[in-house]
DNA sequence: GCCGTTTTCGGCCCGACTGTTTTCAGTCG
């Protein structure tokens, strides 16, 4: 039983009390425990294991629950849960996905028509039974049957490189309708760098606000639009994602910033400790009875409060603000602090560029060092290299790294790891090499105790320095194989083999919590970007982005390090 | 259901927009 399964029991049950009129903070109770468990470090069972009082340590977790999470380990399920899942089966919880309908209206359908998933919603919508509900209406009815629609062709989230690009493209759009817009900025998860992201928040301070209105739900893009007011706007893209805008006067940036930023449980807890100082918080700043004494800032928001200020990728509400408390957050990594690029490919087996293209592109990106590193002959697919092209190809790099001066080009490889754990290569060729990256690309089935057996048996391969994107997750695509971290963290460090973050926007492996995992552990990190063309070595940011929501230094990274001691510490031991 | 340098009981974050209403509930973020 893994921490989010147990996360979506409780996640259900917040759901079904809500809908059944339950006490509402009893259903916040559940949702923030829920969160909490998604967030841990550490699988929840291991720590049930090894000491039950252990549980009540979780933040939202108390006697109750922590009973709960017991009889879910010991019997896989939740008397409770199955109890509620009766009178609100999973297909109506759905429901609540569809925008507009939250639990009052969901009762209603239920009760009133009889509506039990979505083909029945959308009959009664149809026979224009639902506008006769008490509280619907005519408009309402229509909203619904059309978001409805949204909802069953809905793409899921973005990813981070795609969400950009949104924004951008809007961002610029807005400034070129309106040259008196002061300021424009992304707020929300992308933001906070999130490895996906559900909409687009965009601020703007603006001198007209009913202009900026209408030049946003009149962007080309829009398919519908949700809503509009002086204030706040939001719609649908043509691509079937939201985007909402906010006006907000200039001198109110810093309290409207945080506040659209982030995260939900880091702005209520920010704003507990306000309350408890007999302050509030809300998006036009901070206030003592009726008068606002901090807003410009973001910095003079968090003064007021006591808090250091905390960066966007860190407002999670897991640790950060008791840190920033203490004057105790971390000094995270930045893009400039990269000195070389690890992992990449060329057309020798599945890239697009020469290395020359490639090294020529890292070096215009100030790094000091970089790895060519194309797979290994077990993954045909990718035209992978056997021994002897290896062996050729080693020279070139060599050639190379003669002729392009002011970076250094390491040899490496990013070897298979077969089903057996052993490498796809010989150890004759891979002791010629700088660098050996292993890495998981076929059988991705295995269970956790086999997979993780398999990645610690190439471990015992005594020339390989890193592990490639390791839970082989493509990002809504395909789900990351179960491994048993601490004991690969633990065997890693002990070894000083590294872990990778792969920079790829689909694959963000390791992802943020395991990166701070592995820093609690001491294992290292290098963020590569396993780049195929010269443009992909653009996706660093998105690696780095996730590093910091890790809370990584650059002590941590072993590619901030400068060539020497990089090549001190990438060493075997 | 959780939680405590005010509390082991009584609180629990805050505001905009919409639609259906005659003053506000529901939904959303």
């Amino acid at each position: 039983m893994e921490n989010r399964d147990i996360a979506r029991i409780f996640n259900e049950i917040a759901d079904i009390l809500e809908i059944t009129g339950g006490n509402p903070y009893k259903v916040r109770a559940y949702s923030r425990a829920a969160r909490n468990i998604e967030d841990l470090s550490k699988r929840i069972e291991d720590i049930c294991r090894e000491d039950k009082k252990a549980l009540r340590e979780i933040p939202g977790v108390g006697e109750a629950i922590a009973k709960k999470i017991e009889e879910i380990i010991k019997t896989g399920k939740l008397k409770k849960h199955q109890q509620l899942l009766k009178k609100v089966p999973p297909e109506l919880l759905e429901l609540m996905q569809i925008t507009g309908i939250g639990p009052r209206h969901l009762k209603l359908l239920k009760e009133k028509l009889g509506v039990k998933n979505t083909a029945d919603l959308e009959i009664v919508c149809k026979q224009h039974r639902v506008q006769d509900l008490e509280g619907f209406g005519e408009k309402t009815e229509k909203k619904i049957l059309d978001a409805l629609g949204d909802f069953k062709h809905s793409k899921g989230r973005m990813k981070l490189d795609q969400a950009k690009e949104y924004a951008t493209s809007i961002i610029q759009y807005l400034k070129e309708q309106d040259k008196n817009i002061n300021t424009v900025e992304t707020a929300g998860s992308l933001r906070r760098g999130l490895e996906t992201i559900g909409d687009l928040d965009i601020l703007v301070a603006s001198k007209d606000s009913k202009k900026v209105m209408d030049s946003f739900v009149s962007y080309p893009e829009v398919k519908t639009i949700l809503s509009k007011g002086n204030t706040k706007s939001s719609i649908i893209l043509k691509s079937g994602f939201q985007v909402d805008l906010r006006d907000i006067k200039k001198q109110k940036l810093g309290s409207a910033l945080i506040y659209f930023t982030g995260s939900k449980a880091h702005n209520i807890h920010i704003r507990k400790i306000a309350k408890a100082d007999g302050l509030k918080i809300n998006e036009y700043g901070v206030f003592r009875r009726k008068k606002n004494i901090a807003s410009k800032t973001e910095e003079d928001v968090y003064k007021t409060v006591g808090l250091k200020y905390i960066l966007p990728e860190l407002r999670e509400d897991r640790g950060e603000i008791e840190a920033a408390s203490k004057d105790k957050l971390p000094n995270v990594i930045e893009l400039k602090d990269i000195k070389g690029d690890l992992h990449m490919h060329t057309r020798a087996s599945d890239g697009a560029h020469t290395i020359a293209d490639m090294v020529i592109a890292a070096s215009q990106k100030n790094y000091e060092y970089v790895a060519i590193t194309e797979h290994s002959k077990g993954l045909k697919i990718a035209g992978g290299l056997n021994e002897k092209e290896l062996a050729r190809h080693i020279k070139k790099i060599d050639k190379e790294d003669k002729k392009i001066k002011g970076i250094r080009i390491l040899k490496g490889i990013e070897v298979d790891i077969k089903d057996n754990g052993k490498l796809d290569l010989s150890d004759s060729i891979l002791k010629e090499l700088d660098i050996v990256i292993a890495a998981i690309h076929t059988k991705f089935n295995m269970n956790k105790t086999e997979m993780t057996e398999r990645i610690l048996k190439a471990f015992d391969n005594k020339y390989v320095n890193i592990l490639a994107h390791p839970t082989g997750r493509l990002i809504g695509k395909r789900k990351p194989y179960e491994i048993d971290f601490e004991k690969i963290f633990k065997v890693a460090k002990k070894r000083n083999i590294m872990m990778e973050l792969n920079c790829f926007p689909n694959r963000l492996d390791l992802k943020d919590i395991h990166c701070k995992m592995a820093k609690d552990i001491g294992v290292k990190i290098i963020i590569s970007t396993d780049a195929h063309s010269k443009q992909q070595l653009n996706n660093m940011e998105y690696g780095v982005i996730t590093a910091r929501r890790g809370w990584l230094e650059d002590a941590d990274v072993l590619n901030t390090f400068k060539f020497n001691k990089f090549i001190k510490g990438i060493k075997r031991t």
